[in-house]
DNA sequence: GATGAATGAGCTTTCATTCAT
DNA sequence: CATGAATGAAAGCTCATTCAT
């Protein structure tokens, strides 16, 4: 007996974790995650039942957290409204990197498996539902924007910005960044689309 | 029942867009393509050498295209700085339109299959290419906006922008709307990205 | 109408006899063949019923001439029967040239066909009956010969010279010579042999 | 009923062995392997890792060897060199004996696929090599032959009666003859040749 | 006569999963 | 706990042959 039980469980899922992300789930290759966890495919077998298995063991959670997240949502919300309303960027940056602490460093890479890599799995809807949250909510932010004019565009455009805008997410926890260094891009981006989103329309009136 | 040489291929072609969208070229299934366009996998070696090469027939003049679209936008560029500094709506439109007449409805599937499933071919880098160019490109832009502060954002956050900016032109493109729509929608895209930028800049110097 | 008919059957055999040289009948590629030849497939079986069928159109008569040749081989044995005993060089070559004359041009690949590539036909045993033959021919040669003592040897052996005397030729047939040296080349092996036989034996005696 | 591994592997060899014998490496048949070693393509895999992987296990040894013998070649051929010059049948007998022990018996199929059937693996030039260098060393012995008057024979006629000299050794090699007994025919018919040559050239002067 | 589309069986290889040891 | 042998389905591809045109 060389590897302790947890351990070795914790070895694959991590390596696990590692060729999801490169490959996602279908392509993924169980041999090469026993192969660089040190293990072998029978073993692979005592640990979990399936390759679904051991991606739900890493997603679930993740999954679970951000479904929350999203349904409690409007509460957190109010909170930023006042600092947001008037621009004040320093208020809001503080705000968001505490929403997000500790947050990216642990889940960052298994979000971008469920969003990039779930199909195959029961999560394959997880982006579109993902992006139809955000589009509800950048929609009810807009239509308490008075410049925003909704004769002016299609109606799917804010679908549309919601999925460019979850993509630059993506791209940000993809990265082979530090922990740190993600959370600080990512309060960047996320401040960027907030503050974009209302002078551009502004702009647009015209 | 025979059918007509032309007819047949153009029926594989079809159904081979649809298969690589869905799913990449590397786990596309030839022989789910020929079930699909009614043939068998035998007779479609009469029609095309190999797997790369159906997706080779389909997507090199996009390909082509695109790189010399690339090749030649400076020029392009030129002609509408005078609108675009002015932010003249209108304008900026009709010359959005103009240049992407009929490209979308031909191309815009394909455009999908070679950002998004030409892993295992020999485009599989373009996403990447595409994004450098894009970044270059956008950074230009910003280095002449004087409301634009290096010093307040991560090095890598035009890079980021782009990857958001594009993946919206994806999910345009992805949609099974009409091309009309879709050039509708892109154009609408594209303005509110241009205008967005110059006054979320604006808006965050404070 | 681009060939005559005639013209065509004869190219596709010349292409077909190069690809059975090269390949032998069963890895030989009949689309290889008819793309050499300058048709298709389709039309290929206007002028043979199948693979097998342009293998025994171009085997066929130079089986039977072999056959023909090894049945009567005992009549024609008497006549250089003198030469042979007084070892008489000059007498002999001429002799055997006169035996080969366009023989070899005319059959020499498709006898090495017939040997070496005839796996998958009827023909396939031809090597085994040809060796059969020469060994049986070439028993009765040493049982005449006084210094030939069969105690000595392996019963086997004249099989096993036979198999090498054989390869012999067909390596002189394979060759890209002209048709003329190959013949010179064919009688200077078969003198060697004839020779090396009765003078070989003598030397072992000892 | 699991077999051990060993066994297993061991059959798979021997069953790959025989097929490629018959039908050499290109049309050697992986299914047909496996279902005469009585297992499965996939399980193959758990074995080898291509058909080409099973051939090289099988022939590599043999090749390394073969290729061994030969360059040493030169040495051990002084040592019988006195025995050879004064024809004594017996001394040489025993040498040929000794070098050969159980080389036969071991290699010998896996030489006639070398020879035969390695077309399509990275060891088809081996006959031909093999060839050059007999033909090189048969030259020599030749040039160092008073009774060898070159001026009478087709230059290529050595290489020609090298390849004669080992078709026999490996129709030695084919036959279904015990180990044993192949190693006696085979000095026997090296013996023959070495002295089929000498005498042969004695005979031809006149 | 000529074309090449169509067929179906064969090929080697990869894979997730099961299970005897 | 661990091993890796065994399975079977699916993958991309080649081939000789048939047949509608």
């Amino acid at each position: 007996m060389q590897v302790l039980k947890e351990e070795l469980r914790d070895k694959i899922i991590q390596k696990a974790i590692k060729e999801f992300m490169e490959h996602g789930f279908e392509k993924a290759s169980l041999r090469k995650i026993v192969r660089e966890a040190g293990t072998t495919i029978g073993n692979f077998y005592n640990y979990f039942k399936s390759k679904e298995d051991v991606f739900y063991a890493i997603t679930t959670p993740v999954y679970d957290s951000v479904i929350h997240l999203m349904k409690n949502h409007s509460e957190n919300d109010e909170l930023d409204l006042e600092a947001y309303k008037n621009m004040n960027f320093k208020v809001l940056k503080q705000f968001i990197v505490g929403f997000f602490k500790n947050y990216i460093r642990d889940y960052g890479d298994i979000f971008v498996i469920l969003i990039d890599g779930s199909k195959g799995t029961r999560y394959v809807n997880m982006k579109e539902d993902l992006l139809t949250l955000m589009t509800e909510h950048f929609q009810e932010h807009l239509d308490e924007t008075p410049s925003w004019d909704k004769s002016l565009f299609h109606k799917d455009l804010p679908s549309i910005i919601a999925a460019g805008f979850l993509e630059g997410i993506l791209e940000i926890l993809r990265g082979d960044r530090s922990g740190e260094e993600k959370e600080g891009l990512l309060v960047e981006y996320i401040l960027l689309y907030a503050f974009g989103v209302i002078k551009m329309l502004d702009g647009m009136k015209a």
